[in-house]
DNA sequence: GGTCACACAGTTTTT
DNA sequence: CTGTGTGACC
């Protein structure tokens, strides 16, 4: 495109961002500023206007989901310039499948072999069971999941098992350090990395293998990352690491919005950029394009109580707009007759609206369930978005371990989720993997012949029945599986893209299938990057919002801050806060006081709702 | 080896 | 309240 039209639609802010190319950049984008729109329209002016290669732009993003939309959005920009032909697109890809692809091409000098597979959090936990059960320690002094989150953690700060060792210091690390060192001792046996072993390996491999390191510093001319907030300290330094060479490192981001320090997840990274660089220049995205001024102002009246980060102070042209309305229930389910009421009325004032313009938030999972009796009830349509995801389906992951098995018979917690099907039938399945393996390579077979083999010498269908509705939607998900293998015929190639390939949420009930005009109903977490015009916040409770186990941490009650923050900038146009007086949660009745965010909010911009509810 | 009853713990979850 | 995991028992 030369006739510089591309970037007549961003803002001035946006398009200075934009043309800044070079050298170090910091881009502040507040919520709903137009951040994508920013990295997709910088990728598409270097391609464009700077010719530079598609193949040395690296573009990292969190989530495969956004990676798909950043490279839906750039493949399209790239079309509506018709006066070259531009058939490459730049890697964009998320941190974890960045660095599978480089440990599968060069991980050999570290002593990575190319067909290694990826354990998902699932492995993980079953594999630290394995181990603890090994060393004898007891799972109740050592908590699985803590045990866990303990050695994710040394891997995300870049610990190794042998410098922990010299760190470690009491009985519960010393133990911790044994865990470690015998964790890492299985995955090297299963031929296995775990997701922060992709971080952590990648990082070792470019400090110890300097030609590998050089190449890819090399390649990548111009590195971007999406949401710098959420990086944690490996993908701090793998980014530091990725931009040497060239030092067109532009990093998109905002402090108010990382929630998930929980994680690993450090915003102190994208505060500490511009001593990193000094050079570097320095935009903030403050118009915000998605919400009225009375949703930003609230959304700015409790995040600003913060004050370990700075806060963007967003601005819109929709100024005004409806009051933010609370409401007072006695109870969760009149709380969530209220959701409902309102949904119905305000879909009756305007006949515009959709069920899709509706999304209801909560800050714990288990408060779904209210709102789904009570919408199933009405039969009004949702999307429950959550729960379990297909690749960590309990029947998927044991056709997958089945496979695994015939790959690598040392694969441990695959063997150990056969085994716990039946000893019996493990042994008859053994028996038949010794000979069907060398029959696999000599045959060449396809990912599916050998799934559907497997699936027969186990008789693994056996366990479900088809009359029964549970059972007839596992095997409905086996058959999927059968499809994703069907794409993938080396089997090889599918066991190891299963783990990073995009974790699709399906529907908890076939029926809920082809409802696309749905209410949706999810955590706060996973409402972020969204939008929807109305947005109710359930449970607006001291205890629940802010989380009951953030209250005494002054720093994690700063981050439910940020979760409130990114939950209220959600809506575009209404926001509703709820909460109820008694509340029923995980069977015992409690009384919360109102939540202390709904506080924060000056009450000029606050409506209590006082109506009766049916 | 498989089933059933009881105890127990239960934020959030990109990869 | 409900899902998971353990241990006792057939």
């Amino acid at each position: 495109m030369t006739d510089g039209t591309l970037l007549n639609s961003l803002n001035p802010a946006q398009k200075k961002a934009v043309l800044a190319t070079d050298g170090p950049i910091l881009i502040l984008a507040g919520a709903g500023s137009g951040k994508t729109r920013v990295l997709t329209y910088k990728v598409a002016y270097l391609i464009l206007e700077k010719e530079i290669p598609a193949g040395n732009i690296l573009m990292v993003t969190f989530t495969n989901k956004a990676a798909g939309e950043m490279k839906d959005r750039i493949t399209s920009l790239l079309k509506k310039s018709d006066d070259r032909h531009v058939s490459d697109l730049p890697f964009a890809g998320t941190f974890h499948s960045l660095c599978a692809r480089i440990l599968r091409r060069h991980g050999r000098a570290i002593g990575i072999t190319p067909d290694f597979l990826i354990y998902d959090s699932q492995d993980t936990k079953d594999a630290i069971k394995e181990v603890l059960e090994n060393l004898g320690l007891d799972q109740k002094r050592f908590h699985p999941p803590a045990v866990t989150s303990n050695i994710s953690q040394a891997k995300n700060e870049l610990i190794s098992a042998i410098e922990y060792q010299q760190i470690a210091r009491g009985y519960f690390q010393e133990n911790i350090v044994k865990v470690y060192i015998e964790y890492q001792k299985l995955l090297r046996e299963s031929n296995a990395l775990d997701f922060d072993d992709l971080l952590f390996f990648t990082v070792e491999l470019f400090r110890k293998d300097k030609e590998t390191a050089g190449y890819y510093q090399n390649l990548f001319k111009y590195v971007l990352v999406d949401e710098y907030q959420d990086t944690n300290h490996a993908q701090y330094e793998l980014t530091r690491l990725l931009s040497k060479r060239w030092r067109n490192i532009c990093v998109v981001g905002d402090a108010s919005q990382s929630i998930y320090a929980w994680r690993g997840a450090d915003f102190r990274n994208i505060l500490r950029f511009k001593e990193d660089f000094p050079d570097c220049k320095v935009f903030h995205l403050e118009q915000n394009y998605r919400s009225t001024q009375t949703i930003l102002s609230a959304a700015y009246s409790i995040v600003s109580r913060n004050n370990s980060h700075p806060i963007l102070k967003l601005w819109t042209e929709k100024s005004g707009g409806e009051l933010i309305t609370s409401f007072q229930a006695r109870n969760e389910q009149e709380e969530a007759l209220f959701v409902i009421g309102k949904i119905t009325e305000s879909k009756y004032k305007n006949s515009h609206l959709h069920f899709s313009d509706f999304a209801v938030l909560y800050r714990t999972n288990a408060q779904s369930r209210v709102l789904e009796e009570a919408l199933l009830h009405t039969g009004l349509p949702y999307i429950l978005v959550g729960g379990v995801r297909f690749y960590e389906r309990k029947e998927i992951k044991d056709v997958l371990s089945y496979l695994r098995l015939l790959i690598n018979p040392k694969d441990s917690i695959s063997y150990r989720r056969i085994e716990k099907l039946g000893k019996k039938k493990m042994a008859r399945f053994m028996d038949f993997a010794g000979n069907f393996r060398s029959e696999i390579k000599k045959n060449n077979l396809s990912s599916l012949e050998v799934m559907d083999k497997a699936l027969q010498e186990s008789s693994y269908l056996d366990l479900y029945d088809k009359n029964n509705e549970e059972d007839l939607y596992r095997l409905e998900n086996i058959k999927e599986l059968r499809s994703v293998a069907s794409q993938f015929p080396n089997l090889n190639n599918f066991l190891e893209n299963v783990a990073l390939v995009e974790q699709e949420y399906l529907p908890d009930r076939p029926a809920n299938d082809n409802k696309k005009d749905a209410i949706t109903l999810m955590t706060l977490h996973a409402a972020k990057g969204l939008e929807f015009r109305n947005i109710f916040m359930v449970g607006m409770e001291e205890g629940l919002f802010p989380h009951a186990r953030s209250i005494m941490e002054p720093m994690e009650l700063e981050e439910e801050r940020r979760l409130c923050y990114v939950g209220i900038t959600r809506a575009m146009d209404k926001l509703y806060l709820t909460y109820t007086s008694r509340r029923l949660y995980f069977g015992q009745r409690s009384t919360n006081p109102v939540s202390r965010f709904l506080l924060d909010i000056p009450q000029d911009l606050v409506q209590q709702s006082t109506e009766q509810v049916i």
